[in-house]
DNA sequence: CAGAAATGTCTCCGATCGTTGATAATTCTA
DNA sequence: TAGAATTATCAACGATCGGAGACATTTCTG
């Protein structure tokens, strides 16, 4: 049987990363406005290398709901941001594990 | 230090789920169709609970790359599947951990 | 402070979305 | 196999998108 040791600083940091759910657009306009200051980028920019306007950047950040998919993809894919789906956590997968709940329950006795 | 440990079934079965990435809108499709058959829905059933028409099921399901942001995340909702965004693998956060590359490393192994 | 850079907001307009309603085509089921 | 259920596709239409261009506001910088 083979079995997987994370060390805590290291896990966490990953679970952080893939536990920013998106809920609503507004969410995903907050990721992408922080990426792209996290990369120094101008909504110009990031428009620029997208291929979109100036505007769209500056709605879809502001949560702009009817947003086409692909050009959001496309805008994530230039933040190097990966998007992903996960149905663990389901009526059907009865056996799935929340990983989130073993972290949570976990780094309360640390 | 605590130490995280997972035995090999319970956590690959997790890492796929958190693993099916959403490169363009046909993947996101497939995992749409695949999850509703998976919950036994009809597109009829799907379009009502969320509100859309089922003509637009459709053409999500076959990777429509137009559909609207808010659209396909109320889809997801009724499907009990969520959208994570992941940023670790950046340049600027050079101590990321790519837990898909440990797994793929260590399953070849098995 | 002054100028520049970046961001927010507006209007007009062609293109396209998503819906409705209808009709095939396909798949299930008795 | 026959009929039902499900899925695929089409046309028409109102609503809305995203772009271009301009201007206002805010934030950086010297």
């Amino acid at each position: 049987m083979i079995v997987y040791i994370f060390y805590l600083s290291p896990i966490v940091d990953m679970l952080e990363c893939f536990a920013m759910n998106v809920r609503a657009a507004k969410d995903l306009g907050a990721l992408i406005r922080d990426r792209r200051n996290e990369l120094g980028l101008t909504q110009q920019d990031l428009a620029d290398k997208t291929g979109v306007s100036r505007v769209w950047v500056v709605a879809l950040e502001k949560g702009k709901p009817s947003a086409q998919l692909e050009l959001v993809l496309r805008t994530l894919r230039q933040l190097g941001m990966v998007l992903s789906i996960d149905s663990a956590i389901s009526a059907s997968s009865s056996s799935g594990i929340d990983l989130g709940e073993i972290i949570r329950s976990t780094t309360k006795q640390a």
